[in-house]
RNA sequence: GGACCGGUAGUUCAGUUGGUUAGAAUGCCGGCCUGUCACGCCGGAGGUCGCGAGUUCGAGUCUCGUCCGGUCCGCCA
């Protein structure tokens, strides 16, 4: 008998296991036909599976198993024995790990033949996504899918192993639950039981997690997953995994300190990448170097106030928002950008357009040496007797090109914060792989278009300061919250909570959350305060963008088997789908007008 | 809700100023081939040009609408 590596009988190997030392011995594989070439008078198989690709020669010395591998079509489900040999001088493949080997084959048995695919799966042609997601089931048989599904799982079992390790529980919380107001738009599940009542999916387990914390359990951690009924993007599917995590007892150091160490263990385990110490930036220093509260730290690119030189000039894109209370002016040095054309400036011109910037001015510092003459601009004219102190405070040189926002500071931060980021990788300024960091001190509330007060973070998260100072002042409060930032991409965020009663309250009436709302929508939570709660807190970590950023995926949809389309459908399930008359009236539901799949048939 | 890009053979794409029978590569089918590994050679099949209107003697090509996919803005506590 062969010596078994796979713990059943029905083969002995995978096919990425198979290398020189097996050489003599008979092993047993199950696998797809990957290829398959035909000389006539031998048959070559590549068979695939999980583990890797073989080669297989089919000799017509073996009459039936000849006539199988003749039969034999890409992706027939094969289970092939043989004896492993090592290949010929001068035919070895030594762009296939297991290239020097072959196995001779016996037996040829076809399990399942399999239907035309409706695209290639090797890596030499391109394939659309449309066409990969309708036929998932192939599209993930292909190495990149695996691998990354692989890695995915290793992250998972990286990160549960650590928290286990420190003494967190997994402890699983509900997904059919109530929908709570503020926040993102909820999936809403009809009850047949209580008609015209509705569950909501959770958006995250945050107010569970928080009444664990009240039930002593002390640390808790989930693989949770959390529904939004928002519109996509490239790093946002409707449902998504959190690595979701509470302590009690604890302060932001804590929390911060042991999240840090598991993502830190983590790189090192599954990429063996040793981090940087993650350092930390304030809310506000971010806003102001890198106009972004998820600042990418690969792009050696920062924002530089100039709106004190600019109060005077003569031009009042500048003059107007320099002098503005919310108004803001800033530089943004690209060195070396001096040698962009004129149409990759219209380009970025553009792209600042899409966040609201009305233009983006620019200096090329062409000889500094000559003065105003050695500068090309088409703002230079209003900046007599400025120049010298702006190029100086930006350490201007010969080649560089300067970027100008000037509008309100919540554009300006917004579109040259963006085109920083867009530079940085058009220009390839990146200068480190990772770039992580904790960013702190958020505000406790935004306001919003209608001036009224949002939560930055979320209703539950306690501000930095006395009860007092927060009821005297809170638009300009400080909040107790923290995000983990890596490359750009928000990896997770978390606070300490409020666990009095009374603080709680008191947020939820300054975002205009009345008592009896707040008695309706959150009165357990409030009871829970009332009955002896920790101080608590924790964090949330987007898996699947973690999984992204490790794999070095352009989507989450590349790392999630089974994902949704931009408009939230699934392309192989066709979901979502429409129901019976019958389910419809268990639930006590009519639907208003008729589906648009049904219109389009009657009409 | 909005901006932009795309939809032509199973797949990836080309298709000129609106003009004959819509092409290529790959895949697929058949034949040949005993050392290939994206095997090779010969032959063949394969198309509601997303869908619907309109303009025109004539539409893959122009116009309008619509559906689908993607990127982004808004949105995502």
């Amino acid at each position: 008998m062969p010596r078994n590596t796979t713990g059943f009988d029905m083969r002995s190997h995978y096919c990425g296991q198979l290398n020189e030392t097996l050489v003599d011995q008979t092993v047993t594989v199950c696998g797809w036909v990957h290829r398959r070439r035909d000389h006539g008078g031998v048959i070559f198989l590549d068979m695939r599976d999980r583990d890797g690709i073989a080669q297989f020669v089919v000799d017509p010395d073996t009459a039936e198993a000849f006539a199988n591998a003749d039969r034999s079509r890409n992706e027939y489900v094969l289970r092939i024995t043989g004896s492993v040999r090592l290949r010929p001088e001068g035919t070895q493949n030594p762009d296939m790990p297991t290239g020097m080997i072959e196995v001779l084959s016996q037996e040829v048995e076809i399990l399942n033949a399999a239907a035309t695919p409706p695209f290639q799966l090797d890596d030499h042609g391109k394939v659309g996504e449309e066409v990969r997601l309708k036929h998932r089931y192939m599209d993930l048989r292909r190495p990149d899918m695996i691998d990354r599904l692989r890695l995915r799982s290793r992250i998972s079992h990286s990160v549960r192993a650590f928290l286990e390790q420190q003494g967190f529980l997994d402890i699983e919380t509900p997904v059919l639950t109530r929908a709570t107001p503020e926040g993102a738009r909820d999936y809403l599940v009809p009850s047949r039981t209580h008609p015209g009542e509705f569950f909501a999916l959770p958006q995250s387990p945050q107010l569970f997690k928080q009444l664990l914390m009240v039930s002593g359990l002390d640390r808790y951690y989930q693989i949770a997953k959390c529904f939004r009924d928002e519109d996509l993007r490239a790093d946002r599917q409707p449902e998504f995994t959190q690595i979701d995590i509470e302590a009690s007892f604890i302060e932001e150091s804590d929390i911060m300190g042991i999240t840090e160490s598991m993502i830190r263990q983590l790189f090192d385990e599954v990429l063996n990448v040793s981090l940087p110490e993650f350092p930390r930036m304030t809310w506000h220093d971010a806003m102001r170097r890198f106009g972004s509260d998820k600042p990418d730290l690969r792009i050696p690119l920062e924002l530089v106030d100039v709106d004190d030189l600019m109060k005077d000039v003569n031009f009042k894109v500048f003059s107007g928002p320099a002098n503005a209370d919310d108004g803001r002016v800033a530089a943004l040095k690209v060195p070396g950008g001096a040698s962009l054309s004129r149409k990759a400036i219209d380009e970025y011109t553009d792209f600042v357009g899409i966040y609201g910037a009305k233009g983006l001015a620019w200096i090329k510092v062409n000889e500094r040496a000559k003065g105003i003459e050695g500068l090309q601009s088409p703002i230079v004219k209003f900046m007599d007797g400025i120049i010298d102190d702006l190029l100086d405070r930006l350490d201007a040189r010969d080649g560089d090109i300067i970027f100008f926002g000037a509008d309100k500071a919540e554009t300006v931060n917004e579109a040259i914060g963006a085109l920083r980021v867009r530079l940085g990788a058009d220009l390839e300024l990146y200068n480190q792989d990772w770039a992580p960091l904790w960013v702190v001190d958020f505000p406790m509330f935004e306001t919003d278009d209608k001036g009224r007060l949002s939560p930055l973070h979320h209703p539950f998260t306690a501000p930095a300061c006395t009860p007092d100072e927060f009821r005297h002042d809170p638009a300009n409060a400080l909040s107790r919250a923290y995000d983990m930032v890596l490359n750009g991409t928000e990896l997770g965020g978390g606070s300490i909570r409020i666990h009095d009663w009374q603080m709680q309250s008191t947020v939820l009436e300054i975002l205009g959350i009345g008592e009896a709302e707040a008695r309706e929508k959150f009165g357990f939570l409030l009871d829970a305060l009332q009955y002896g709660a920790p101080p608590h807190g924790g964090l949330a970590f987007g898996l699947d963008r973690l999984v992204m950023l490790m794999t070095g995926a352009n989507t989450i949809r590349e790392v999630i088997a089974f994902p949704k389309t931009q408009s939230a459908a699934c392309l192989m399930t066709d979901a979502p789908g429409e129901v019976t008359a019958e389910q419809l009236k268990d639930l006590n539901i009519r639907l208003r007008q008729k589906a648009k799949k049904a219109e389009d048939s009657s009409e």
